[in-house]
DNA sequence: TCTAACTTAATTAAATAAATTAATTAAGTT
DNA sequence: AACTTAATTAATTTATTTAATTAAGTTAGA
């Protein structure tokens, strides 16, 4: 254990102050002598360290409390409307930037497309330009934002702020931070795709105030963002999480990773069209053939989730085997790690409970009784801008959680 | 995020005393100027410190350090004989006892049998005897010990202090730490048998210094304890690292859980064990049948380790299957968690390269190619006390570590 | 109903704890 | 003799803490 933390003075009055700050985000509107409770700080300390707080304009007063017995206290709340936080969704297909308020509601979004071939300059110039044109959409000053959280696709280093390796668009060492803080002079924190949904959904999701939890995100690929005592998880070389080739079925199909029986071949949205395909070429009737016209190559995931909505039992049936399988590669993660939460995203938690029910009924199976009894399942609920607000909260986390002055 | 950090004066004191501890302990011996150097904190604020340390009898000057220029350093380091800790594995079977240094070093331990059909009494009654006797045997001052560890087999509550369950003794909510605080008027600490094996890695084993690794202990059964970012990780209802009933081939072999392909299944003792009771029903010539004259049912694992020795290639096959299954198992810990490095311990490590060879090669290719590159797997090094020197840690951690005011 | 006594909230002032800066002593090397 | 490095001492700074005070209520009894 060669982590190394200090305390100086400086590290003491910051770490006392996000901790306020945080305070106030979770249990505001509150009062300086709840805030002394619940810390355990003086009443003058907080006194002070809220007189900073408040006059940066991070936090107001607001109305007055009831009274107990006394004066009335004063409420404190973060001044979620004065400040704005940028968050990109950086993916292969396209862009979205979204302007957030300090509490994670949109206020203004932006898509740009990003056409096939884009090389590392130009992907990196649709990234400014789609930042520049959220800025602009909004209207506020430019001093009202105060920094801008990447989501990326593919393999990235959060610490020196570059794209590893983007496979779909199959670019390599993209300086993501770096370009952006010198076009925009804001702070940039980027995060793998997956991980910055984890992170949003412990902020504003379903994640909210859970110590341990997986966020499992299906859809061209399987990956999960792992927090773990309240801390995103990241590995040894930041692919913690790559869950779509574990093993469940030694015997399975063959993957694209050239092993057999990878979590993704069964359950991934290409997996659910082959196997529908499959039925369809062994003469089973669904109404998915009728969608495409007898295009099988056209069929999609979400076809396959339509069919059975309108009660297609070969959908239906297709869904079911998915979501069996995808219980047994959770079932592994309840085993595993022992979450108390398992929160389900991507293409897959939109399918509904046609997913979702064999999915629990086959993780009650196959995970052991005590870890099984601590977990609950559920769908994601942040919607459309998913990986957007996450990448807000990067920025968020920055700005509200305590920096251990941490050295080897 | 719930979580709550406040610094006050004492607690940043204190906090520096262990980090600086905890520098000496790790870069020992040292001089205070360089003890500055790594922790960034000023030379009189180390002197300050230093002298605390030195007036407890932790830490001792010893000589004086090479010149480079100027006045010779005084040396520090750990006085690692003046103080012992008392390390107990708490089996099913058998209870050891252990009196270590404070550099982990094992100078006495005790040995004691558990009787079948125990109840929580006697059991508390035999730890106290084997700690009673270990301690006696030293003919140390009773000042001189600094706590007791407990690693335990079966589910454990460190922070309530307790065993929830333990399967093979059959016992339910024993309470450990109570019970041996009241007897000894020594600071207790109980863990989870395996999760003491992989705290004791993380000091004094293969883990020391890596931020993120998996101990994986195959033996009766197959567990592992896992160390995220320094951190020893317990899940949400301390049954983190199951890993013996995930599931790998999901038409493989029955497990007593109920279901089928659990890793346990195909990994274990017992597993090797019918795996090669399989292969001389069919009829192949192995000296393991030589071993036992034919009484099948007495078989062990380290019978099958001793013949691939004596070169049985039936015996090497079964473990060659054992090591692929195993990879299997391991290459989805690597996936998941893209630790830097696996380390392997309980009787599959000490079978050798008969297991390990074929598991690397599994591991390479069923691992994804930027964790796979990052993985170090490595056979522990600890002997027959990793699970008692690992409960030692336990006592070491609480001694060494800065703890925080954590609160919710 | 009015007011004294009590409560709770927040601030102010003085004291305290621990790190920092600057200066000094110690003991070397070149 | 001049320069280095190590460790300590003295004075200063920073941020919290304790104690006292001000502010603004509620409650209960005359």
């Amino acid at each position: 254990m060669t982590q190394i933390q200090v305390g100086s003075f400086q590290w003491m009055k910051s770490m006392n102050k996000s901790t306020i700050l945080n305070v106030i985000r979770l249990h505001g509107p509150i009062s300086r002598a709840e805030i002394a409770k619940i810390t355990r700080l003086t009443a003058p300390t907080v006194t002070n360290i809220v007189g900073e707080l408040l006059e940066s304009g991070l936090v107001v007063e607001s109305n007055l409390g009831e009274s107990t017995g006394g004066r009335k206290p004063i409420m404190l709340r973060i001044n979620s409307s004065a400040f704005y936080i940028i968050g990109v969704y950086a993916g292969a297909k396209k862009i979205n930037a979204v302007i957030a308020t300090l509490d994670g509601h949109v206020v203004y979004y932006t898509e740009t497309k990003v056409p096939a071939g884009v090389d590392v300059e130009g992907y990196v110039g649709l990234l400014k330009k789609s930042i520049h044109s959220a800025i602009e959409g909004t209207k506020n000053p430019v001093q009202s934002f105060v920094g801008i959280g990447i989501g990326m696709h593919g393999l990235v280093d959060p610490e020196k702020g570059i794209s590893i390796f983007a496979p779909n668009l199959n670019l390599a060492n993209i300086p993501v931070k770096t370009e952006l803080e010198k076009e925009f002079m804001l702070p940039v924190e980027i995060e793998n795709d997956v991980r910055a949904i984890a992170l949003g959904e412990s902020w504003f999701g379903q994640g909210q105030g859970i110590a341990n939890f997986i966020c499992v995100n299906v859809g061209t690929g399987v990956g999960a963002g792992i927090i773990l005592d309240h801390h995103l998880y990241h590995g040894a070389s930041y692919t913690a999480g790559e869950i779509g080739h574990t093993t469940i079925d030694i015997h399975g199909p063959k993957c694209s990773c050239g092993n057999y029986g990878c979590l993704e071949t069964l359950t991934s949205g290409p997996a659910i069209v082959k196997r529908i395909q499959k039925a369809i070429r062994i003469g089973k009737q669904t109404v998915v053939e009728e969608y495409v016209k007898g295009d099988l190559d056209a069929i999609t995931g979400e076809m396959v989730a339509n069919a059975a909505a309108q009660g297609d039992t070969v959908a239906i049936e297709v869904l079911a085997d998915t979501g069996r399988y995808l219980g047994i590669g959770i079932a592994n993660l309840i085993n595993t790690f022992n979450p108390s939460r398992i929160i389900l995203s991507g293409g897959v938690s939109r399918a509904g409970d046609f997913v979702l029910q064999p999915l629990k009924e086959t993780v009650e199976h196959r995970s052991l009784a005590v870890p099984a009894k601590s977990v609950t399942i559920v769908k994601s609920e942040l919607g459309p801008h998913a990986i957007a607000v996450g990448a807000v909260t990067l920025v968020l986390h920055k700005l509200f959680t305590p920096q251990g002055v941490t050295e080897v």
